[in-house]
DNA sequence: CGGAAACTTGATCGAATTCAAATAAGGTGG
DNA sequence: CCACCTTATTTGAATTCGATCAAGTTTCCG
């Protein structure tokens, strides 16, 4: 029913996509750093918040989960990282991070080296620049899911949620007659947009209920785009 | 009752207090790039969202804030700025942002040229390496802000809010006798923490019948910091 | 095929909002 | 310095959104 997200060839430089848009010479200097790829089933953690690390994810295939891991035990989902999205572009400077990153189907990914990554960043402003834009973009997507999390409605919150993740999918030209892929889980929805598992049913048995859009087997249609643009608030 | 907040001389270096720790060299480096004082009174924009600007802002003396707007009227703050804060580390590379800087007092700024800053961190690495660590620990602030906008109780963010801002006045040695400045209206706090001025009102004043803060003249004092951590949940 | 994980639906509860009104604090011009 | 007007804060009552509790159904996967 869905076109497979996944891409093309197993190079992580082809893959990334913010590095996409560079020169071809620069493509394949970045495309020449040592990489080596990785498989994580459905479920399992890529990165464990808090434990040092000297690499970098570019996930190749699959979606995974960014989130903050909360003392109750709940987490707070930051965002989704489709094909070609890279774990945190931040990261290259911190030996660390707070952030978990969790397979959410399973995920095909690679990873470099931040030291090596950083030498390229340094060398090659076209690169750095790159990068600066990937970071300002990431941080105004935080700001701006604070500012929902913190004033919006839960059916609000969802309807921004499924328009981010529809929005990506037509950028990257991955819908197909309305319907792109969707593996989340109910659980995701309530950990990205701070409600309960219940409330999240509700929302989209509504939504589904008005027409809106349709929700199965791991996809998702949206029906009337108008609609739920304004169920989201603006 | 309170120390005043603001600091020595009038050069943006000295005041930029995440550049004072640079040596001495590299720290005068910094001091000597051209800088404009500036004047805001409380609640002025000193920035506004969308508009382009070729400058970064340093405050010297007074609170500011940084929020985003949202469609409904109501706005969600993402930090308050401090003496000594830049407006956003990030800016320097973005040519506009989505977050507009507000006085919440009257503040004293300055401004320097982003491109000139912009070549200051790609000279020196020790700059520029400060720069990350700052990007990195404004960005882990806004992830955890998220987390606590989406998952905490109101009168835990409440808390947290207040146990921020004393941690912050608390490294800057400007508590005195348990008291520091406060200059927050219950508006800003709600803004902040996502909730109503009349619940704000509330919550503070049930942390204060329970003794667990004092709060007058624009100061605050903390009289039960383990029972203010147990409130804001860990 | 069987057990676990995921989803749905109903009933009840509670945290926080909304509405309303009164009091307090601050700032300004005369 | 007072009178006046605006901005803040407080408190109560009613309401609502979303959580919690509970149980049943469906889907998934080994």
């Amino acid at each position: 029913m869905v076109c497979n997200v996944r891409s093309r060839d197993g190079l992580c430089g082809a893959l990334f996509r913010d590095v996409g848009r560079l020169t071809a010479n620069l493509h394949s200097t970045f495309a020449s750093l040592p990489q080596s790829n990785k498989f994580a089933r459905r479920r399992r953690t890529i990165y464990r918040a808090g434990e040092p690390s000297n690499t970098v994810a570019i996930i190749h295939d699959g979606w995974a989960s960014a989130y903050i891991q909360l003392p109750k035990g709940n987490r707070q989902i930051l965002s989704f990282l489709l094909p070609g999205d890279i774990t945190s572009a931040a990261a290259v400077f911190e030996d660390r991070s707070e952030v978990t990153i969790e397979a959410v189907t399973d995920v095909e990914y690679c990873v470099i080296d931040k030291h090596q990554l950083s030498e390229v960043l340094q060398a090659e402003p076209e690169v750095f620049n790159t990068f600066s834009k990937l970071w300002a973009r990431r941080k105004n997507e935080i700001e701006n899911l604070a500012a929902d999390l913190g004033h919006r409605t839960a059916e609000e919150r969802v309807a921004r949620l499924i328009l981010a993740l529809y929005g990506r999918h037509a950028e990257r030209d991955m819908i197909r007659e309305g319907w792109f892929s969707f593996p989340l889980r109910l659980q995701h929805i309530a950990d990205a947009t701070g409600q309960t598992v219940v409330h999240v049913s509700r929302v989209l048995s509504s939504m589904r209920r008005q027409g809106v859009i349709e929700l199965e087997e791991r996809s998702l249609a949206v029906r009337d785009l108008a609609e739920l643009r304004n169920i989201g608030g603006n």
